[in-house]
DNA sequence: CAAAACCGATAGTAATACTATTAAATTTGC
DNA sequence: GCAAATTTAATAGTATTACTATCGGTTTTG
């Protein structure tokens, strides 16, 4: 994965922000600071001011960047799931039966995100955990269809449908690819939130991943079987 | 559904309130309205003192009732969820089959809500709107243990439970029961969340219920048939 | 009918979510 | 290598939020 990835540069809707924050040492800062602070204490109490403090610099300089810190949210989330969405290509590469094609497909999905060191201003692990806890806030919002217009989802959406047609591929009989490809993608999430906080109904031991369940409900669902 | 219902109190926990919003008229007018002003502004706009004025009373006032409009939320779902568990208790209610009753259990579930006229003060299909809406934040947060531990999201885990135990009666031998339960409940609301703001990836129609979509995807996944 | 509880009004605080201005520091383009 | 352009940090300021405290007047209740 590193040595594949090592010269990608993850490209996102310039929309988002008001200046591209790979293009300086500041904003590199922003982000990388950003995903640590959002971890630390939470979305709902992170502001402007406490990640200036962080980062040694100013509110009104991270203004610049970005509009506000919805849209910095919605900036991570499309970094996120744009990297998801590679390391999805990348495993699929190369690959002609339908069937592994969309377990290994599943495996990215939703596995739990260990160490990749490829993006050094950026830790992973600890974006992935945001993303668990955070990413549905940046869409149950009023401006949710402003946002959709402006493209802030379009990653995300492009993910969804390339899920979609690998369920296709595998059956091309089945009528709820989209609905499908949603459940795995967004219920991936939801299960490792659960397993953290909801113990009790959770299903999943501390460190397991919802990976073996899914393949399980994809491959009933569509009454195929991925073992050659 | 109204009749055998008439005399239902519901009951939420006596941490979410300061005091009972059932027990004075400034409390229904509070609970009715609260779900009325949050359906039109978000529940991130939502202020006590907006409703206040829409309510006309004094924001000082609510706060007697309500700690914060992060417990107020809590206490809607509440409400929501334990009217949903009754509703699913009704349903399944002296049927003996465990796969009819699976069936029941997932139709109501994820059917989506129309009118009900039980409880005068609360609007059932405002309150749906709301859960779709903003179900999430009242649990996405960094005080969301200790809610737990006051007992805040207990009747959703009973929800959670009792699908669980329905499914696990259809089919012993399946291994992933408690991550099928939440994928049906949550996934549901997420479902037809996107049907109405991300309609390219959703695969439901403008009025379609994700119900048909969710039986497929457990009676396949258990491997059995509802149909008598 | 007195005590208790409740409600509405007002006032006040610290923090949030910004915007505007300015001056110093840095980068760049020739 | 220097002037112009850009970027950044600092300060100040605004409206709103999310409360808390206090205090009468009203209503409820025992």
């Amino acid at each position: 994965m590193q040595k594949l990835l090592s010269n990608l540069k993850i490209t996102i809707n310039e929309n988002i922000f008001l200046k591209d924050p790979e293009s300086s040492n500041l904003g590199k800062r922003i982000v990388e600071n950003s995903i640590l602070l959002i971890d630390e204490i939470g979305f709902d109490d992170f502001t402007f001011k406490k990640l200036g403090a962080k980062i040694g610099s100013n509110e009104s300089s991270i203004y610049r960047y970005f509009e506000n810190k919805h849209n910095l949210l919605v900036y991570l989330a499309s970094w996120y799931w744009s990297w998801t969405e590679y390391q999805l290509v990348f495993a699929i590469n190369n690959i002609a039966d339908p069937l592994k094609k969309l377990d290994l497909a599943i495996e990215v999905l939703t596995k739990t995100t260990t160490l990749d060191s490829t993006f050094k201003h950026i830790d992973e692990v600890v974006l992935k955990r945001i993303i668990i806890n955070e990413y549905s806030k940046s869409y149950l919002t009023k401006q949710v269809d402003l946002d959709n217009d402006e493209g802030y989802f379009s990653i995300y959406k492009r993910l969804v449908i390339r899920l979609k047609e690998l369920i296709q591929e595998a059956n091309k009989d089945y009528k709820y690819a989209f609905c499908l490809a949603n459940t795995v993608i967004e219920g991936s999430l939801h299960q490792q939130y659960l397993k953290d906080h909801f113990k009790s109904i959770s299903g999943l031991k501390p460190n397991e991943a919802p990976t073996e369940f899914y393949k399980d409900l994809v491959f009933n669902t569509l009454n195929i079987s991925p073992n050659e």
